[in-house]
DNA sequence: TTGATATCGTACTAAATCGGTCCTATATTA
DNA sequence: TAATATAGGACCGATTTAGTACGATATCAA
Protein backbone atom coordinates (compact mmCIF):
# COMPACT_ATOMS: atom_id res chain seq x y z
CA UNK A 1 0.00 0.00 0.00
CA UNK A 2 2.40 2.43 1.02
CA UNK A 3 6.04 2.79 1.97
CA UNK A 4 5.60 2.47 6.07
CA UNK A 5 8.92 0.38 6.76
CA UNK A 6 11.95 -0.16 7.90
CA UNK A 7 13.30 2.13 4.94
CA UNK A 8 11.36 4.62 6.59
CA UNK A 9 12.17 4.26 9.99
CA UNK A 10 16.24 4.25 9.00
CA UNK A 11 15.55 7.65 6.63
CA UNK A 12 14.07 9.58 9.46
CA UNK A 13 17.00 8.57 11.67
CA UNK A 14 19.55 9.57 8.70
CA UNK A 15 17.58 13.21 8.39
CA UNK A 16 17.48 13.05 12.22
CA UNK A 17 21.64 13.13 12.18
CA UNK A 18 22.07 15.72 9.34
CA UNK A 19 19.33 18.13 11.07
CA UNK A 20 21.74 17.21 13.98
CA UNK A 21 24.98 18.69 11.62
CA UNK A 22 23.91 22.13 10.70
CA UNK A 23 24.37 22.31 7.49
CA UNK A 24 27.79 20.23 7.24
CA UNK A 25 28.16 17.31 5.64
CA UNK A 26 28.01 13.70 6.66
CA UNK A 27 28.87 10.77 4.91
CA UNK A 28 26.57 7.89 4.50
CA UNK A 29 29.63 5.97 6.51
CA UNK A 30 29.05 8.21 9.37
CA UNK A 31 25.72 7.59 9.82
CA UNK A 32 25.60 3.80 9.37
CA UNK A 33 28.56 3.83 12.02
CA UNK A 34 27.08 6.13 14.26
CA UNK A 35 23.69 4.04 14.38
CA UNK A 36 24.54 1.07 13.28
CA UNK A 37 22.92 0.68 10.32
CA UNK A 38 23.40 -1.33 7.39
CA UNK A 39 25.80 0.52 5.17
CA UNK A 40 24.43 -0.33 1.93
CA UNK A 41 21.10 -0.04 2.85
CA UNK A 42 21.59 3.33 4.11
CA UNK A 43 23.58 4.16 0.59
CA UNK A 44 20.20 3.38 -1.25
CA UNK A 45 18.02 5.21 1.01
CA UNK A 46 19.88 7.99 0.67
CA UNK A 47 20.19 8.14 -2.95
CA UNK A 48 16.26 7.83 -2.98
CA UNK A 49 16.05 11.27 -0.67
CA UNK A 50 18.70 12.91 -2.96
CA UNK A 51 16.95 12.60 -6.36
CA UNK A 52 13.81 13.85 -4.46
CA UNK A 53 15.55 16.92 -3.02
CA UNK A 54 14.98 15.42 0.70
CA UNK A 55 18.81 15.52 0.65
CA UNK A 56 21.49 16.98 -1.00
CA UNK A 57 24.94 15.01 -1.64
CA UNK A 58 28.66 15.59 -3.13
CA UNK A 59 30.37 13.45 -4.49
CA UNK A 60 34.25 13.16 -3.38
CA UNK A 61 36.70 12.91 -0.59
CA UNK A 62 35.06 15.19 1.63
CA UNK A 63 31.96 14.43 0.18
CA UNK A 64 28.67 13.54 1.81
CA UNK A 65 25.01 14.80 3.02
CA UNK A 66 23.08 17.12 3.74
CA UNK A 67 19.55 18.22 4.53
CA UNK A 68 17.87 19.25 0.91
CA UNK A 69 15.58 21.34 2.51
CA UNK A 70 13.89 22.99 5.45
CA UNK A 71 12.48 20.46 7.62
CA UNK A 72 9.45 22.56 7.59
CA UNK A 73 9.14 21.61 3.76
CA UNK A 74 9.08 18.15 3.97
CA UNK A 75 6.10 15.76 5.17
CA UNK A 76 6.23 12.08 6.15
CA UNK A 77 3.90 11.90 2.91
CA UNK A 78 7.26 13.13 0.53
CA UNK A 79 9.50 10.51 2.56
CA UNK A 80 7.32 7.76 1.81
CA UNK A 81 6.68 8.57 -2.01
CA UNK A 82 10.89 9.11 -2.09
CA UNK A 83 11.49 5.85 -0.98
CA UNK A 84 8.48 3.76 -2.37
CA UNK A 85 10.01 0.94 -4.98
CA UNK A 86 9.41 1.77 -8.59
CA UNK A 87 6.97 -0.90 -8.99
CA UNK A 88 4.91 0.98 -6.67
CA UNK A 89 5.41 4.68 -8.50
CA UNK A 90 3.60 2.53 -11.24
CA UNK A 91 0.96 1.82 -9.93
CA UNK A 92 -1.41 4.89 -9.60
CA UNK A 93 -0.97 6.80 -12.72
CA UNK A 94 1.66 9.65 -12.40
CA UNK A 95 1.19 12.10 -9.87
CA UNK A 96 -2.14 11.08 -9.53
CA UNK A 97 -1.96 10.61 -5.29
CA UNK A 98 -1.89 7.12 -3.81
CA UNK A 99 -5.02 5.40 -3.98
CA UNK A 100 -6.31 1.70 -4.22
CA UNK A 101 -3.25 0.70 -5.68
CA UNK A 102 -3.15 -1.74 -8.53
CA UNK A 103 -6.42 -3.52 -7.40
CA UNK A 104 -9.49 -2.11 -8.62
CA UNK A 105 -11.40 -0.79 -5.61
CA UNK A 106 -13.97 0.52 -8.06
CA UNK A 107 -16.25 3.69 -8.17
CA UNK A 108 -18.94 1.86 -6.79
CA UNK A 109 -20.55 3.69 -3.23
CA UNK A 110 -19.50 1.14 -1.45
CA UNK A 111 -16.61 1.04 -1.76
CA UNK A 112 -16.69 5.14 -0.11
CA UNK A 113 -14.95 3.75 2.88
CA UNK A 114 -11.65 2.65 1.39
CA UNK A 115 -11.50 5.57 -0.18
CA UNK A 116 -12.35 7.81 2.66
CA UNK A 117 -9.75 5.66 4.48
CA UNK A 118 -6.59 5.87 1.77
CA UNK A 119 -7.56 9.63 1.44
CA UNK A 120 -7.36 10.37 5.36
CA UNK A 121 -4.10 8.30 5.85
CA UNK A 122 -2.85 10.52 2.97
CA UNK A 123 -3.83 13.51 4.34
CA UNK A 124 -2.10 12.49 7.63
CA UNK A 125 0.98 12.00 6.46
CA UNK A 126 1.08 15.17 4.18
CA UNK A 127 0.86 17.47 7.39
CA UNK A 128 3.00 15.41 9.55
CA UNK A 129 6.43 17.26 8.72
CA UNK A 130 9.80 16.57 9.44
CA UNK A 131 9.97 19.30 11.76
CA UNK A 132 7.36 18.35 14.19
CA UNK A 133 9.10 14.84 14.21
CA UNK A 134 13.14 15.65 14.53
CA UNK A 135 13.75 17.77 17.12
CA UNK A 136 17.48 19.61 15.87
CA UNK A 137 19.85 20.21 18.75
CA UNK A 138 19.95 16.52 20.14
CA UNK A 139 23.42 15.03 20.99
CA UNK A 140 24.92 12.57 18.89
CA UNK A 141 25.27 9.14 20.28
CA UNK A 142 28.49 8.51 18.75
CA UNK A 143 29.96 5.50 19.89
CA UNK A 144 32.83 5.92 22.06
CA UNK A 145 35.27 3.91 20.74
CA UNK A 146 35.13 5.39 17.30
CA UNK A 147 35.97 8.60 17.81
CA UNK A 148 39.32 10.10 17.11
CA UNK A 149 38.96 13.99 18.24
CA UNK A 150 36.71 16.55 19.60
CA UNK A 151 36.60 19.73 18.17
CA UNK A 152 34.51 22.67 18.95
CA UNK A 153 33.01 24.52 16.69
CA UNK A 154 32.93 28.29 16.10
CA UNK A 155 28.84 27.93 16.36
CA UNK A 156 29.16 26.51 19.89
CA UNK A 157 28.49 23.37 18.35
CA UNK A 158 30.69 20.16 18.82
CA UNK A 159 31.76 18.19 16.27
CA UNK A 160 33.68 14.58 16.23
CA UNK A 161 36.13 13.15 14.13
CA UNK A 162 35.50 9.58 13.71
CA UNK A 163 37.58 6.48 12.71
CA UNK A 164 35.20 4.44 10.15
CA UNK A 165 37.31 1.87 9.33
CA UNK B 1 5.16 -2.64 10.77
CA UNK B 2 1.21 -2.84 10.62
CA UNK B 3 -1.35 -3.91 8.67
CA UNK B 4 -2.57 -1.61 6.33
CA UNK B 5 -2.52 -3.68 3.10
CA UNK B 6 -5.50 -5.31 1.02
CA UNK B 7 -7.30 -7.14 3.86
CA UNK B 8 -7.83 -3.88 5.38
CA UNK B 9 -9.92 -2.69 2.22
CA UNK B 10 -11.64 -5.70 2.14
CA UNK B 11 -12.52 -5.58 5.93
CA UNK B 12 -13.82 -1.97 5.25
CA UNK B 13 -16.07 -2.63 2.28
CA UNK B 14 -17.34 -5.75 4.52
CA UNK B 15 -18.47 -3.91 7.79
CA UNK B 16 -19.98 -0.80 5.37
CA UNK B 17 -22.20 -3.65 3.73
CA UNK B 18 -22.93 -5.04 7.31
CA UNK B 19 -23.87 -1.24 8.54
CA UNK B 20 -26.30 -1.32 5.63
CA UNK B 21 -27.85 -4.01 6.58
CA UNK B 22 -28.87 -2.43 9.97
CA UNK B 23 -28.04 -5.68 12.33
CA UNK B 24 -29.73 -8.31 10.07
CA UNK B 25 -26.97 -11.01 9.26
CA UNK B 26 -25.09 -11.41 5.63
CA UNK B 27 -23.18 -14.37 5.01
CA UNK B 28 -19.73 -13.77 3.50
CA UNK B 29 -20.62 -15.63 0.49
CA UNK B 30 -23.14 -12.69 -0.22
CA UNK B 31 -20.57 -9.91 0.57
CA UNK B 32 -18.09 -11.59 -1.43
CA UNK B 33 -20.66 -11.82 -4.48
CA UNK B 34 -21.83 -8.22 -3.89
CA UNK B 35 -18.47 -7.14 -4.11
CA UNK B 36 -16.21 -9.51 -6.12
CA UNK B 37 -14.12 -9.99 -3.48
CA UNK B 38 -12.61 -13.74 -3.17
CA UNK B 39 -14.67 -15.88 -1.02
CA UNK B 40 -11.93 -17.76 0.98
CA UNK B 41 -10.08 -14.58 1.73
CA UNK B 42 -12.78 -12.72 2.78
CA UNK B 43 -14.17 -15.52 5.09
CA UNK B 44 -10.52 -15.45 6.81
CA UNK B 45 -10.37 -11.82 7.12
CA UNK B 46 -14.21 -12.03 9.14
CA UNK B 47 -13.17 -14.73 10.87
CA UNK B 48 -10.29 -12.57 12.48
CA UNK B 49 -12.94 -9.70 12.92
CA UNK B 50 -15.21 -11.98 14.71
CA UNK B 51 -12.33 -13.41 17.37
CA UNK B 52 -11.78 -9.68 18.23
CA UNK B 53 -15.52 -8.83 18.73
CA UNK B 54 -15.53 -6.45 15.79
CA UNK B 55 -18.53 -8.62 14.03
CA UNK B 56 -20.68 -11.49 15.29
CA UNK B 57 -21.49 -14.28 13.54
CA UNK B 58 -24.12 -17.34 13.92
CA UNK B 59 -23.49 -20.44 12.14
CA UNK B 60 -25.92 -22.49 10.13
CA UNK B 61 -28.14 -22.06 7.45
CA UNK B 62 -29.40 -18.93 8.17
CA UNK B 63 -26.47 -17.47 9.92
CA UNK B 64 -24.01 -15.47 8.83
CA UNK B 65 -22.32 -12.24 10.20
CA UNK B 66 -23.36 -8.88 11.77
CA UNK B 67 -21.79 -5.80 13.53
CA UNK B 68 -20.76 -6.86 16.86
CA UNK B 69 -20.34 -3.34 18.23
CA UNK B 70 -21.34 0.46 17.43
CA UNK B 71 -18.99 1.30 14.52
CA UNK B 72 -18.22 4.80 16.70
CA UNK B 73 -16.29 2.73 19.26
CA UNK B 74 -14.15 0.66 16.85
CA UNK B 75 -11.05 2.22 15.50
CA UNK B 76 -8.91 1.83 12.26
CA UNK B 77 -5.99 0.47 14.88
CA UNK B 78 -8.02 -1.89 16.30
CA UNK B 79 -8.96 -3.31 12.86
CA UNK B 80 -5.26 -3.48 12.21
CA UNK B 81 -4.71 -5.30 15.88
CA UNK B 82 -7.60 -7.77 14.54
CA UNK B 83 -5.75 -8.38 10.38
CA UNK B 84 -2.62 -8.53 11.56
CA UNK B 85 -0.86 -11.85 11.53
CA UNK B 86 0.15 -13.94 14.29
CA UNK B 87 3.95 -13.36 14.01
CA UNK B 88 3.01 -9.75 13.64
CA UNK B 89 1.34 -9.88 16.95
CA UNK B 90 4.25 -11.63 18.73
CA UNK B 91 6.74 -8.93 17.46
CA UNK B 92 5.44 -6.65 20.53
CA UNK B 93 5.16 -7.74 24.15
CA UNK B 94 1.70 -9.02 24.72
CA UNK B 95 -0.48 -6.07 25.10
CA UNK B 96 2.75 -3.20 23.97
CA UNK B 97 0.94 -1.25 21.29
CA UNK B 98 3.21 -1.02 17.89
CA UNK B 99 6.31 -0.10 18.20
CA UNK B 100 9.99 -0.80 16.47
CA UNK B 101 8.77 -4.62 15.63
CA UNK B 102 11.79 -6.93 15.81
CA UNK B 103 14.35 -4.65 14.89
CA UNK B 104 16.20 -2.56 17.86
CA UNK B 105 15.43 0.93 17.88
CA UNK B 106 17.40 1.22 20.73
CA UNK B 107 16.22 3.85 23.22
CA UNK B 108 18.89 6.38 22.25
CA UNK B 109 17.96 10.02 21.92
CA UNK B 110 18.63 9.84 18.12
CA UNK B 111 15.87 7.54 17.65
CA UNK B 112 13.53 10.06 18.58
CA UNK B 113 12.01 10.83 15.44
CA UNK B 114 11.26 7.30 14.85
CA UNK B 115 9.16 6.66 17.86
CA UNK B 116 7.92 10.10 17.08
CA UNK B 117 6.52 8.71 14.13
CA UNK B 118 5.24 5.57 15.29
CA UNK B 119 3.37 6.46 18.17
CA UNK B 120 1.74 9.25 15.75
CA UNK B 121 0.82 6.95 13.77
CA UNK B 122 -0.70 5.16 16.00
CA UNK B 123 -2.40 7.89 17.63
CA UNK B 124 -4.26 8.50 13.92
CA UNK B 125 -5.11 5.32 13.83
CA UNK B 126 -6.76 5.18 17.25
CA UNK B 127 -8.68 8.01 16.41
CA UNK B 128 -10.30 7.48 13.49
CA UNK B 129 -13.23 5.06 13.99
CA UNK B 130 -15.05 3.33 11.26
CA UNK B 131 -17.83 5.73 11.77
CA UNK B 132 -16.24 8.35 10.59
CA UNK B 133 -15.53 6.47 7.22
CA UNK B 134 -18.50 4.17 6.76
CA UNK B 135 -21.41 6.15 6.28
CA UNK B 136 -24.51 3.94 6.70
CA UNK B 137 -27.34 4.29 4.66
CA UNK B 138 -25.92 3.78 1.37
CA UNK B 139 -27.47 1.69 -1.06
CA UNK B 140 -25.59 -1.99 -1.34
CA UNK B 141 -24.87 -2.47 -5.15
CA UNK B 142 -25.56 -6.12 -5.57
CA UNK B 143 -25.33 -7.47 -9.28
CA UNK B 144 -28.54 -7.50 -10.58
CA UNK B 145 -27.95 -10.77 -12.05
CA UNK B 146 -27.76 -11.94 -8.92
CA UNK B 147 -31.26 -10.46 -7.13
CA UNK B 148 -33.85 -12.46 -6.97
CA UNK B 149 -36.64 -10.70 -5.28
CA UNK B 150 -36.44 -7.53 -3.45
CA UNK B 151 -38.78 -6.81 -0.20
CA UNK B 152 -39.38 -3.68 1.98
CA UNK B 153 -39.10 -3.96 5.52
CA UNK B 154 -41.14 -2.59 7.82
CA UNK B 155 -38.47 -0.05 9.01
CA UNK B 156 -38.46 1.25 4.90
CA UNK B 157 -35.33 -0.16 4.46
CA UNK B 158 -35.60 -3.18 0.99
CA UNK B 159 -33.46 -5.77 0.92
CA UNK B 160 -32.68 -8.13 -1.63
CA UNK B 161 -32.77 -11.77 -2.24
CA UNK B 162 -29.62 -12.94 -3.90
CA UNK B 163 -28.89 -15.80 -5.83
CA UNK B 164 -25.51 -16.81 -4.67
CA UNK B 165 -24.84 -20.40 -6.90
C1' DT C 1 -32.77 -37.37 10.70
C1' DT C 2 -30.63 -35.99 7.05
C1' DG C 3 -28.94 -32.63 3.91
C1' DA C 4 -27.75 -27.96 2.91
C1' DT C 5 -25.60 -24.03 4.47
C1' DA C 6 -22.73 -21.51 7.29
C1' DT C 7 -18.76 -20.51 10.24
C1' DC C 8 -14.22 -22.31 12.71
C1' DG C 9 -9.57 -23.52 12.82
C1' DT C 10 -5.72 -24.57 10.68
C1' DA C 11 -2.54 -25.56 7.26
C1' DC C 12 -0.80 -24.64 2.85
C1' DT C 13 1.11 -22.22 -1.50
C1' DA C 14 2.49 -18.93 -5.26
C1' DA C 15 3.77 -14.43 -5.89
C1' DA C 16 5.18 -10.05 -4.40
C1' DT C 17 7.70 -7.30 -1.39
C1' DC C 18 11.30 -6.34 1.88
C1' DG C 19 15.74 -6.00 3.68
C1' DG C 20 20.06 -6.19 2.26
C1' DT C 21 24.22 -6.88 -0.86
C1' DC C 22 27.26 -6.15 -4.74
C1' DC C 23 29.35 -4.10 -8.73
C1' DT C 24 30.70 -0.72 -11.97
C1' DA C 25 30.99 4.13 -13.05
C1' DT C 26 31.79 8.83 -11.86
C1' DA C 27 33.07 12.85 -9.16
C1' DT C 28 36.10 15.18 -5.78
C1' DT C 29 40.04 16.08 -3.24
C1' DA C 30 44.46 15.30 -0.94
C1' DT D 1 47.06 9.19 -8.89
C1' DA D 2 45.15 7.07 -4.94
C1' DA D 3 41.55 7.36 -1.69
C1' DT D 4 37.01 8.45 -0.73
C1' DA D 5 32.49 9.43 -1.74
C1' DT D 6 28.02 9.12 -4.27
C1' DA D 7 25.14 7.25 -8.70
C1' DG D 8 22.80 3.81 -10.65
C1' DG D 9 22.03 -0.40 -11.38
C1' DA D 10 21.20 -5.54 -10.88
C1' DC D 11 20.68 -9.07 -7.81
C1' DC D 12 19.23 -12.39 -3.98
C1' DG D 13 17.33 -14.75 0.14
C1' DA D 14 13.77 -14.43 3.49
C1' DT D 15 9.58 -12.76 4.89
C1' DT D 16 4.96 -11.35 4.08
C1' DT D 17 0.97 -11.08 1.42
C1' DA D 18 -2.93 -12.68 -0.94
C1' DG D 19 -5.36 -16.34 -1.71
C1' DT D 20 -6.71 -21.48 -1.33
C1' DA D 21 -8.04 -25.84 0.82
C1' DC D 22 -9.98 -28.93 4.03
C1' DG D 23 -11.93 -31.22 7.84
C1' DA D 24 -14.84 -30.12 11.82
C1' DT D 25 -18.77 -28.13 13.86
C1' DA D 26 -23.10 -25.63 14.35
C1' DT D 27 -27.78 -24.48 12.68
C1' DC D 28 -31.91 -24.91 10.38
C1' DA D 29 -35.30 -26.79 7.28
C1' DA D 30 -37.50 -30.32 4.92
Amino acid sequence: MLSLNRKTDYALIALAYLADRGGQFASAREIAVAHALPLPLLMNILKSLNSRGIVRSTRGVRGGYQLGAALDRVSLYDLTLALEGAERASDRGEGEPECCGRYKIDASPMHGPVHAFHSRLRRFLQEAKLSDLVVPGRRIDVPVEHVVRRTKQKNGVSAVEMQVS
